[in-house]
DNA sequence: AATTAAATGTGAAATGGTTAACAAACTATT
DNA sequence: AATAGTTTGTTAACCATTTCACATTTAATT
C-alpha cells in the first residue's frame, strides 16, 4: 500500500528541491545507492522526514538497501520537471533583477531567464548577460509565448500594477520580492520573498537566543 | 491571565515584521487605532490568529475598542529593537551583495549595512553606496566592534570557509543565499534564503494546480 | 535454500500551528 | 448609572507536520 494517491503536503512539496539536489550531487559524485540516513547527514532533515516524504511519491526504495541514486534522480527529476526548460520573465531590472538575471540560475539548465522587462528608459534596449530589457508596456506584444512565469523585482508601490499585466499575458507563477500582499487570480501563483523580514525575525531568534544563554550563565 | 510568558511559536516570530510593516503604515497614516479584523485585512492573515499571536506579548488591546496603534508600534518596534540601529556586514559583493548594499533596507533605518569583504582584488578598496569592501583576509582586523550580523552572498563552495571567521570576529547572526547546509557554532543562528528552491516549489505547486484545473473541465 | 542483517514504508503518537466560537471586558450611548 | 454593542483574549477543537518504532521486505551470506 502506498501513500502516493494523497495530497503531498506543502511542507513536503517545499522539500523537493533540496532532495532533488542532493541527489543530483550524489550521482556526480558517482554514487549508486543512498540509504536515508546518509540522506539525512546531506541536507539535514531526519530520516523518519525524508522516507515519509519520499513515500509520497511511490515505493522508491528497497528494504535493506536504500534508494538508487538513479532512480531518485529519475523520480524528482520528473516531479520537477527539469528535462523542459522553464522559460522566465523578469519584471524589474534593478540591483536584484539585474543579480537574478546574470546569474541565471546557472545550476539549473532547466531554469532559464529569456527576457526582462523596464519601465525606466535607461534601462529598455539593453541587453544583459544575453536577455533582452524590453519596455513594461510592451509586455502583451514582448513576452514570448510559453512563458508562464515571472520573477517580479520592483518597488512594492510598483507590484498591484504589474500583476494584472503578467496575468493577462499568461503568467500562471509569479515569485515577488516586494512583500506587500497583493490581488491576483486565483489561478495564479505567487511567493512572496520577503528579504527584510526574514533578516528581522532572524534578528529576534538570534537575541532571544542570546538571552537565554546570558541567563543560564 | 496572559500567553506572554510562554515560549513564543515559531510561526508567530516570522509573523512579528508582517505585524510591525502594517502597523508603521498604520501610523504614517495618522491613524490611531485599529481592530484584528482591520489588520486581517491589510497583512491577510486570519485576525484570529493575529489576537493569538499578540497575546504573546501582553494584553496590547482593549475589548469593545481594539488596539492603539501607537501602543502596538511600541510594543512591535520593542520586539525588533528598532530604536538601536543594527550594524550588518554584507560578505560577497557580488551581483546580490552589491543589490543589497545598494538597497540597504532603506525602508528600516534600523537596519544598516556598514561595511562589506570579499576575496576578489578587483573589488576591494571600491566604496559602494558609501559601503567601504574590504579583503575578506582582513575581516578579523576591519570588522567595526558591535557587528554581530552578516549576509553571505558568496558561492556555496565559500560558504564553509567563511562561517568560522565569521564567528572567530563575534558574528552570531547569518543570513546566507547559498543554500547548502554548513556547520556553525551553536549560538550561531543561521537562516538560509534559498531562492531556486523558492522558485522550484513555486513551480510546482502551479502545475499542480494548472493539473487540478485541466482535471475539473 | 535457509538464515541473518539491514533499511524501507507506515501505523500511531507526539508535537506544532490555526481557527471557530464565546465569556469577559471594555466602550459608547442614553 | 444602566444598557447595548463591540472586540478582545482564550478555550477547545481542529488540522498539519514530525517523529517514533517496528512489521515487513529485501539483500547478502552461509
Ligand atoms: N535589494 C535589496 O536589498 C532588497 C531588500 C529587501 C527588499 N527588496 C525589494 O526587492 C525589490 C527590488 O529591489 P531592487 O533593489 O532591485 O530595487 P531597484 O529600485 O534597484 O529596482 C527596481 C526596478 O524596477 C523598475 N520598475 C519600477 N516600476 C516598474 C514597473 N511598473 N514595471 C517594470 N519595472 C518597474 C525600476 O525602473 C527599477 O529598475 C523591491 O521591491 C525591494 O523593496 C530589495
Ligand atoms: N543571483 C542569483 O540569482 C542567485 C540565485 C540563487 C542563488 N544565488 C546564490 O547567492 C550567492 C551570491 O550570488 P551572486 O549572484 O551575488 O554571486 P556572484 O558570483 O556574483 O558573487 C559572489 C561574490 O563572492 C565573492 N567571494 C567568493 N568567495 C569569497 C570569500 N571566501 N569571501 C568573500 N567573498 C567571496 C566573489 O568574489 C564574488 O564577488 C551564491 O551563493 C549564489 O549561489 C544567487
Amino acid at each position: 500500500m502506498s501513500e502516493q494517491n494523497r495530497r503531498i503536503p506543502r511542507a513536503t512539496i517545499r522539500r523537493i528541491p533540496l532532495y532533488y539536489r542532493a541527489i543530483e550531487q550524489l550521482q556526480r559524485q558517482g554514487v549508486q545507492r543512498v540509504r536515508s540516513d546518509r540522506l539525512s547527514e546531506i541536507i539535514h532533515i531526519p530520516s523518519a522526514t525524508i522516507r515519509r516524504d519520499f513515500s509520497h511519491f511511490g515505493e522508491l526504495g528497497k528494504s535493506g538497501y536504500g534508494y538508487s541514486v538513479s532512480r531518485l534522480a529519475a523520480a524528482f527529476g520528473a516531479l520537477l520537471e527539469v528535462e523542459s526548460a522553464e522559460h522566465i520573465a523578469i519584471i524589474g531590472v534593478g540591483g536584484l533583477g539585474r543579480a537574478l538575471i546574470v546569474n541565471n540560475f546557472r545550476r539549473n539548465p532547466d531554469l532559464t531567464i529569456v527576457v526582462a522587462f523596464d519601465i525606466d528608459p535607461a534601462k529598455v534596449g539593453q541587453s544583459i548577460a544575453g536577455v533582452p530589457v524590453y519596455a513594461f508596456t510592451e509586455l502583451a506584444q514582448r513576452l514570448p509565448p510559453g512563458v508562464h512565469t515571472a520573477i517580479m523585482a520592483v518597488p512594492s508601490a510598483a507590484q498591484a500594477a504589474v500583476v494584472p499585466v503578467l496575468e493577462n499575458a499568461g503568467v500562471t507563477a509569479i515569485m515577488t520580492f516586494a512583500p506587500l500582499p497583493v490581488q491576483c487570480r486565483p489561478t495564479t501563483t505567487i511567493r512572496y520573498i520577503d528579504l527584510t523580514s526574514e533578516l528581522q525575525s532572524l534578528l529576534f531568534t538570534a537575541r532571544q537566543r542570546e538571552a537565554q544563554v546570558a541567563k543560564v550563565d
